[in-house]
DNA sequence: ACATAATGTAAAATAATTTATACAATTTGT
DNA sequence: ACAAATTGTATAAATTATTTTACATTATGT
């Protein structure tokens, strides 16, 4: 199994929905604006938990997010 | 934001593959039977790394596999 | 009935995610 | 230039996920 890796599209969807702040995306996705930054920096990854309600908060499905990359 | 609960299917999708055993999934999707043990039974929640891995071996979208519900 | 394979259970140790707090730097509007 | 909002940085603590190890139970084939 090649070394994967998974990006995210945060930062672009938060632009692409009217700049939705870290602030508004923490609150609606229930987390707070430090794992925002974190997530936006590739710092870690979020749990499966959070990757859904992030994309929910989005409209979008988690793999329009999250991009796994083998 | 409602309770949210994240179904998976991976016992469903283990047999509907041919049976694939716990040891064998977990072989490919590079974790421990253990772990498998735990998902299969609600334990806890994959990282979103395992859960993009599980989804690759049964050749499916995430989103086939664990099903997010509000 | 027996051997083997597959699954279940449990607990401790490690690794990863998330929060909380606080402050610095940058951007935005007036 | 100023105030306010937004974003960045940092670190310790708490929570959650994963591994490791070992053993028990159940199913399968002969």
């Amino acid at each position: 199994m090649a070394k994967a890796e998974i990006r995210n599209r945060i930062r672009k969807l938060r632009f692409e929905n009217n700049e939705m702040t870290q602030q508004e995306l923490a609150d609606r996705a229930a987390c707070t604006r430090q794992t925002i930054v974190a997530l936006e920096q590739g710092k870690y990854l979020p749990s499966l938990a959070l990757a859904f309600r992030i994309a929910k908060v989005f409209g979008v499905l988690l793999e329009d997010v999250f991009e796994y990359e083998e």
